[in-house]
DNA sequence: GTCTATATTATGATAGAC
DNA sequence: GTCTATCATAATATAGAC
């Protein structure tokens, strides 16, 4: 994880902290956190001000440089929760259908990305503001999280173009599709809700986007 | 078009601008909107800064209030020369084949597509950047382009569908599928390009792209 | 029409009281 | 650990010379 996580250390083992004090503190991170999470993502790193952050969390300030030290470690924490939550998600679901057979494992998973980014459009929205340039903060993310979640799709793909029931495709290619063809209507939730003048979480809509989706990427098959 | 437009006219109806002087007038103006497409491109609108957009250019400082009188109205024109070549460009591909069957043509129509975004991901990242809110600059671009642009694929999806051999599906959904699957790659290029070693403009590359792109939304076909 | 210089506002990070 | 107050810098937009 990143460097911030040892100052948590710190302060846990901190000697002159009370138990509520711990806590506190522990609330305040969090809270920054989220707040951070929701702007990042919705205004990417530079438009997003550490005020608007720590209003938005109802703490001071200096809280940011308390905590995270620098508004990119605040940026980096986030990044991180929101793909821990994503991660988990997906280990739940796989302990929740164990013997299933990969494909009906790859289309669970399919559906899992789907529905995770309708409740944390910001998953999507993050990599959409930071992925234009080439910056360190990129890079960062690219090694840190893209490239794990790659290697694991990638996997999926190659397994299933092998059984023959996967797109024909390079696997970088499929797997920026999948994102896109998935992520991108929720990530631009306003612009899509502007046009089709649904909101962009109607069950109905979801749905129906599901069932595109799988018949897109694993065709033919009754669900 | 924008409110700068007006300014332009007056500028050209003024008897005491030497012609050089109203060329250069047109040079300035030009070299402020294409270095502002990139610019806002790659950080969207507040992260970017009218300094670095006037030091690309090679221009003043005070030349973007002169003639584009805020910012706003300067991304707005930025916006409007993108999307009028992507336009042209489309009609310009219709002209150069008349008589095709109407299968062929959304065929044609979503190469070009792609082709576009990979000389100019800018296109797609100006939408990634200001769609994540709903703010008026977001309601201005998808009333003015991308309503539009949607209306016309629409009428497209419907057709296909309707003769079958277009995917079901709800246009709205697969309008955002096809921009997503077609264009998240070309506007995270960089990070494309970090996760695959490879350009993402790279030749090779594209044509197994369209290859895939064109197999997903009009599937079982020779091309 | 274009430039330099500047007014005004905002930002990230820090200092120091509690 | 958290707060208020502040520093130093950078931003947009304007004024006025040429």
């Amino acid at each position: 994880m990143g460097e911030h996580d040892s100052m948590v250390a710190n302060t846990t083992t901190s000697p002159s902290v009370s138990e509520s004090g711990q806590r506190r503190s522990i609330q305040t991170r969090d809270r920054l956190i989220e707040a951070a999470i929701e702007m990042f993502a919705t205004r990417g790193f530079k438009a997003s001000t550490t005020r608007e952050i720590v209003r938005a969390a109802g703490v001071a300030l200096a809280s940011v440089p308390y905590h995270f030290k620098t508004k990119e470690q605040l940026w980096k924490a986030s990044v991180d929760r929101i793909y821990a939550g994503f991660n988990e998600r997906l280990i739940e679901r796989r302990r929740m259908s164990p013997g299933l057979d990969p494909r009906s494992q790859s289309r669970n998973q399919l559906r899992e990305f789907l529905l995770f980014t309708v409740e944390r459009p910001e998953f999507i929205r993050l990599l959409l503001h930071e992925g234009t340039a080439d910056t360190p903060r990129l890079r960062w993310f690219v090694e840190t999280h893209l490239r794990p979640q790659f290697e694991y799709v990638e996997a999926e793909i190659r397994g299933a173009q092998q059984s023959g029931y996967g797109r024909v495709g390079r696997p970088d290619q499929i797997f920026f599709m999948i994102i896109g063809s998935i992520g991108l209507l929720y990530a631009v939730g306003p612009a899509f809700e502007q046009i089709s003048n649904r909101s962009a979480t109607d069950e109905e809509l979801v749905a129906s986007h599901i069932e595109s989706v799988l018949e897109l990427f694993y065709p033919s098959a009754e669900d």
